[in-house]
RNA sequence: GUCGGCAUAGCUCAGCUGGUUAGAGUAUCACCUUGACAUGGUGGGGGUCCUUGGUUCGAGUCCAAGUGUCGACACCA
């Protein structure tokens, strides 16, 4: 077989996946070995694959590959998620293109036009994720609108609505103006924002009495207009939503004020000024401008006093026809002086911005406004559109979160489902304790639609479908002839995590048909693999839903990825250009490359900064896989007799294997990923190719490769094999395709199947494991005296012993292994080291190199002096720490005695140092 | 503002319940066009473990304060 001397993995990487789908060896089936599970966290369905997937779905596809290798039934279901706002938003803008509104069009034109995008873009990301390997179970492909996990949805929807956990109610909600929709609080992001704060002048209504004005402690503004209070906001534009002022009653500035009117500039309503603790003195003025309809806190003032809440905005945030309404009224009811008002008619219909710019400079041009400052804000802006969010008041559909949060706190605090890294525990409690209801319902279409229907008397009933609800209907209102056309279905849908968070028990149809086969088996799955930025939004209420659905946990461990950064700590974006398109990595570097290089710098929940030298790592590293095959599979096989190195070599490899699998296992429990990828790559990199394949390769004689003998030969395959097992999880395809290589195998048969078992590692192991390194210690010693004497590794030397009761025995085949190693052509056993030798030791046993000629005495002189003062400094040290009784009396016997073998042998060592240098 | 994480070689990070004058990968330097692999081999250099105190016989490791940095949450109109 004729192999090139590059791996290409482009020839490979199709064909085994081709050939894992064709034998359905993703396929799971419940059945007596202990499932291992894993959901996908739901990518959108339009979505197409980033470097943030590529960590994820890399870290997945690595531990169901390892559960499966273990002989686990490992099931990994792979999906899609409609995501309600996003994709409606997606299929608008697409309208939009075209010309379309989406006002012009009903509901089912809209979801017509919207399920094609789907249909067109969906599942994209699905074919991606095949390129990068993942072994995901494809006949279990679900989406979060698909008839199973819609009724799933509507099922548990009016199952919490009859357990009195849904409610319906007007609350504060946020307003996305752009969307047009309410979002949760989860969906509001905070953006610092160099924004203007505006001081504008409430005059006052009524007379201030000279005494209340002159009492110590007030701060009044009086200008020939008359006596004002100044209120200090950030949005000029809601006064005209203003019905009271509100100040500290502790606050000695504003005593002045306490019972009086003041007048609401341009606006012209007046408007009571009331005291409540909740404005801070030191802020502003002390004087807070009450909106009810437009701030939360606002709101909860106008809840206690009893307020008039005035919308000035309409939906998309412009200013509503009502400020011009509210106006007359206002004027109507009360003289106020005519400077002080400006007709509200010009700004209805403005947007938002631009009338608090146009409101400034109107107030400034009449005098109204005492100062505009400059003010660093956070301004919450909608997750997905990126604009402002408005506070509004609405009726909206509610879940109360309290019962959930007392039942999904615990077991994360007891690590019934654990958390890696566990700092995020931290996250969770506190969002868990300071948990509000969930306001679950969006003014779009693109989703699972609120399976509530009015009555035409009023009132709704909540339902599985139209039949039930005609039923409920007639037995509410009492009219047997009510008909479905007299119903009206609300037109809201439901929020997409009111979907997701059913996923590991919809998926198994857990809700529709509960304790079936497949949830019984399947559920909890095993880990779950996500973003920290998903924690509330969608692993906090998995949990939630987990208990109360199945009365287990969804997972028994979260491992959550940091976020893939570029090489300077960006966060990889569109904008900056910045994020490279994974599937042009694999192109270039190869899949198992670019798994490597993504894994090769995640340590669990900390960032990583992505570098494609890291890919180059991995496609170097799967050449050089490649290449010890070539080298493997070129041998010509003879039955001779196994040299003694060679037996000491598959002995040694035999146990490093065992240790190395027993420190894959507590890697792979701990979730140490990265670690335990560089483990195998060490392993195999400098053990087996660089110190083990050496060992063993038969040598050139005349210019040919001698044959191999047999043992070896088997030996060396199996130990490939192995060496293959291990790395399969994180390198798919390269392990495929030399497993197959390998052996003859049969049509069907696969790494993936090929369980690992490795028997336990023995004292006798880790034994023969030091031994070897000791033989390579001076292997690399003799080598280094080449390198310092530029002696080519072609030209025999000669290695000395200089024997003594600590030198330690090589092991059976040591002396033949060293001589192959070191290129030494004797190692002679000597009382005394020879003149003229180059010397070192390892531990306390000496050794020399005879240089004749080479031997550069000043320079041997130089070296063994600097390593004299180095040992004599390390002595000091020990004997300083010797000398502390303290220390002798205090410390662990053994540590004393360590720390006296340590002394002992840096003492002989400088014996043996002054020794050389004195031969010298 | 509250809470939390992190700070170790040029870079990215290990370093477990304190106990060899600190390790890996990568980068860098020197040498090597050897017969699996130059996408390679061999060897070398490189660290006041953020600062200051404390506990201890002993601190990279534990405690406190500070500095820097990142994040979560809460926000002041």
């Amino acid at each position: 077989m004729e192999l090139a001397s590059k791996y290409n993995p482009s020839d490979v990487e199709g064909k085994w996946y081709q050939y894992w789908l064709d034998n359905k060896l993703f396929s799971s089936k419940p059945d007596g070995r202990e499932p291992y599970t894993v959901v996908i966290p739901p990518p959108n369905v339009t979505g197409v694959l980033h470097m943030g997937h590529v960590l994820n779905e890399t870290i997945q596809d690595i531990l169901v590959r390892h559960a499966r290798m273990e002989g686990k039934n490992a099931c990994w279901v792979p999906g899609t998620d409609h995501a309600s706002i996003a994709t409606e938003a997606k299929v608008v803008n697409r309208l939009a293109e075209q010309g379309i509104k989406k006002s012009d069009l009903t509901r089912e034109e809209f979801l017509k036009h919207a399920w094609a995008w789907t249909e067109e873009h969906g599942g994209i990301i699905l074919k991606q994720l095949r390129r990068l390997g993942c072994s995901c179970d494809w006949d279990r492909t679900a989406f979060t609108m698909d008839a199973t996990r819609s009724e799933s949805v509507i099922k548990v929807f009016v199952d919490l609505y009859r357990k009195g956990l849904i409610y319906r109610g007007v609350r504060m909600v946020n307003w996305d103006p752009k969307a047009l929709t309410a979002l949760s609080d989860e969906e509001v992001v905070y953006k610092e924002e160099h924004t203007k704060l505006y001081y504008m002048k409430y005059y006052l209504a009524d007379t201030v009495p000279a005494d209340a004005v002159a009492a110590e402690g007030n701060v009044v503004h009086k200008d020939e207009r008359g006596y004002y209070a100044v209120v200090a906001t950030t949005r000029p534009e809601t006064i005209m939503g203003d019905v009271a002022m509100c100040i500290n009653p502790d606050d000695p500035k504003n005593q002045w004020l306490k019972g009086h009117k003041v007048i609401v500039p341009v606006v012209g309503r007046v408007i009571p000024v009331i005291e409540d603790d909740y404005v801070d003195i030191e802020f502003g003025t002390g004087c807070l401008k009450v909106t009810p309809a437009h701030d939360v806190n606002d709101y909860m003032l106008g809840e206690k006093y009893n307020l008039e809440a005035i919308d000035i905005f309409n939906d998309d945030a412009t200013l509503s026809q009502r400020i011009a309404q509210a106006q007359q009224k206002a004027l109507a009811e009360a003289e106020v002086p005519q400077q002080l008002v400006i007709a509200l008619d010009r700004y209805v219909g403005m947007e938002r911005f631009d009338c608090r710019r146009r409101i400034a400079e109107d107030m400034t041009a009449a005098g109204l406004m005492e100062k505009i400052e400059d003010y660093d804000n956070k301004i919450g802006c909608s997750e997905r559109t990126g604009v402002p969010i408005e506070p509004k008041l609405s009726m909206q559909w509610f879940l109360k979160m309290q019962h959930m949060a007392d039942i999904a706190l615990p077991p994360v605090m007891n690590d019934d489902i654990q958390f890696y890294p566990t700092k995020y525990k931290n996250t969770y409690r506190h969002w868990l304790e300071n948990i509000k209801d969930w306001c679950i319902s969006r003014q779009l279409w693109w989703g699972h639609r609120i399976p509530a229907w009015y009555l035409p008397t009023g009132g709704f009933v909540v339902a599985e479908n139209e039949a039930e609800a005609l039923t409920l209907a007639r037995q509410k209102s009492g009219n047997a002839d009510l008909q479905p056309a007299d119903l009206r279905q609300d037109e809201d849908a439901l929020d997409t995590w009111f979907s997701s968070w059913l996923w590991p028990i919809s998926l198994f149809d857990g809700i529709r048909n509960p304790g079936n086969e497949e949830i019984s088996y399947y559920y909890p799955t095993a880990d779950l693999v996500t973003g920290p930025d998903i924690i509330f939004f969608w692993v906090a209420r998995m949990i939630m839903a987990g208990y109360e659905y199945q009365q287990l946990p969804p997972f028994r461990h979260v491992y959550f990825t940091g976020i893939v950064r570029d090489k300077l700590g960006r966060k990889m974006s569109k904008s900056l250009g910045n994020s490279p398109d994974p599937l042009d990595l694999i192109d270039r570097f190869g899949a198992d490359g670019v798994r490597m290089g993504m894994m090769l710098s995640a340590p669990a929940g900390n960032d990583i900064l992505f570098d494609e030298s890291l890919c180059e790592q991995g496609r170097n590293f799967n050449n050089k896989i490649w290449n010890a095959f070539r080298l493997v599979k070129g041998w010509e096989v003879a039955d001779t007799a196994q040299p003694e190195a060679a037996q000491l070599a598959t002995a040694w490899f035999a146990a490093k294997l065992r240790l190395a699998d027993e420190e894959l296992a507590d890697d792979f429990a701990k979730y140490r990923l990265s670690e335990a990828l560089m483990t195998i790559y060490r392993l195999f990199w400098d053990e087996f190719s660089g110190w083990y394949l050496e060992m063993v390769k038969p040598a050139y004689i005349d210019g040919k490769p001698q044959h191999i003998d047999r043992a070896t030969y088997d030996a060396t395959l199996a130990f490939f094999e192995v060496l293959l097992k291990m790395l399969h999880p994180f390198m798919p395809f390269i392990t495929e395709e030399l497993w197959q290589a390998l052996y003859d195998r049969q049509p069907g048969q696969s790494i993936m199947r090929d369980e690992l078992h490795m028997p336990h590692a023995t004292d006798d192991d880790r034994k023969l494991c030091a031994d070897i390194e000791g033989i390579k210690e001076i292997v690399t010693a003799v080598r280094a005296i080449r390198s310092q004497k530029n002696i080519a590794p072609k030209q025999q030397l000669t290695l000395e012993v200089v024997a003594d009761a600590d030198t330690p025995q090589l092991p059976r085949g040591g002396v033949e292994a060293l001589m192959k190693m070191a290129n030494l052509d004797a190692v002679n056993t000597v009382a005394e080291k020879s003149a003229g030798s180059a010397s070192f030791l390892i531990g306390t046993a000496e050794y020399d190199v005879p240089l004749g000629d080479l031997i550069d005495l000043d320079a041997e002189r130089k070296k063994l002096q600097a390593e004299l003062e180095r040992v004599e400094g390390f002595l000091a040290s020990v004997t300083k720490k010797l000398q502390n009784e303290r220390f002798v009396q205090n410390a662990p016997a053994a540590v004393v005695e360590m720390e006296r073998k340590k002394q002992a042998d840096a003492e002989q060592k400088i014996a043996a140092l002054r020794d050389s240098i004195a031969a010298l």
